[in-house]
DNA sequence: TGACATCGTAGACATCGTGTCTCGTAAACT
DNA sequence: AGTTTACGAGACACGATGTCTACGATGTCA
């Protein structure tokens, strides 16, 4: 396992790299977050501990550039669903729903929440911030077109959405995830019962009253 | 500082265990939640490094302490708020604004998400599900009386409301956080805007118009 | 009041993780 | 082929850990 050479330098720099990420994120889902080591990380990498240092100082380091790569992901994702899509209403629908599916696979490790008490890091605000600046920037164009309320700012909605959306991972169904969408974009709809936003929120499968699991 | 001697021995004892869980706390804060040690600890404490182990075996120990006593605490707060109120709708809403208010004085620790990741424990599970309960069955309660929606299950709704709320912790007022579980109760009541329900939601002070603060 | 249990403290101890360094080896670049 | 770059192993001092002992101070009970 230690022999991992590919093509070029620079690939081989990225590869152990991103293996020292994997095992990193793998060790800190296994045993939490403060039992995690340099040593175990090197060792589960399977590279030598020297060699973890030549690559990161310490394990704030390594989770953090874990997150970062995690945040820049998940932005190109959702900005990739949002391209796909025309019209504001209907692209803050698409990317909300694509979000509530990734903090659902997500489970456990919570991209924000974690570094920002882990250690509040001004990198981890501003990443926040590119996917807080996406969701307001779609609200306040729906609220021009009437689809979303605005008497709140978008700034305030936006921090609405992203908070009640990461609720997916505790969800038990990819169903109720979709739900959980329906239920934060009628939040945003309030007194805004326009004759045409059918088309998203009640598009829903019909489910003959209370669905979803009633235990945990 | 390290004479804390009060009243009867039993007293004592739970003083030095409140003032190691309060140490724990602000070295948190301050430092991030790796970097603490049991020697930090037991110094800001004022207490001997042996005297701590025989109150806690380790860090993760303490943490978990801190975090029962928060959730306990947070509990009894929000219980007694529902119980001196009337009606299971406003009952809710008094619950969720005062949980909102809960969550943003408690930036920072994420009560929740915190021990969540920190070290998956099951009684940190079962904690939160006390809270969860107890919304649950507001919901379902008024969702009989046709105060909110019913067509998604009072489980699914209490995790939406909980996770929804925690975002009060990013705004930068009280008046937003007022905001914010408007905004959480509308979805609550999605095709329900029944003649009376002008009691709660709408009885908001009045802003003219695109109200909060738009940066951060 | 005196005997005793309990608590806190300081110091010692082996163990482990840390961060840094050197040296020898092997692969990639020019 | 010669140089650069990366890796691994071992060594090192240092700090944190978890345990233990001995000793002083305090609360409890006869």
């Amino acid at each position: 396992m230690p022999k991992l050479w590919n093509e070029t330098i620079d690939a081989h720099r990225r590869a152990v790299r991103d293996a020292i990420l994997n095992s990193t994120a793998e060790l800190a889902a296994e045993h939490g977050l403060r039992s995690v080591t340099m040593s175990q990380i090197a060792e589960n990498a399977g590279i030598g501990r020297a060699t973890l240092y030549k690559y990161f100082p310490d394990v704030e380091a390594i989770l953090l550039a874990w997150h970062d790569r995690q945040i820049t992901e998940h932005l190109g994702q959702l900005a990739e669903v949002r391209d796909q899509t025309d019209g504001a209403g209907e692209q803050l629908e698409a990317v909300l729903r694509a979000f509530a599916h990734i903090s659902r696979q997500s489970r456990g490790h919570h991209g924000t929440e974690l570094s920002a008490l882990l250690h509040r890091d001004e990198r981890v605000v501003r990443a926040q911030q590119q996917l807080h600046g996406m969701i307001r920037d779609l609200l306040a164009e729906g609220a021009q077109t009437g689809a979303f309320r605005d008497d709140i700012a978008p700034d305030e909605l936006a921090t609405y959405c992203l908070h009640a959306l990461t609720a997916a991972a505790a969800l038990p169904s990819e169903a109720a995830a979709d739900r959980l969408v329906t239920v934060t974009l009628s939040g945003l709809r309030e007194g805004h019962l326009t004759p045409d936003n059918q088309s998203s929120a009640s598009r829903q499968e019909h489910h003959g009253r209370r669905v979803g699991h009633s235990g945990h």
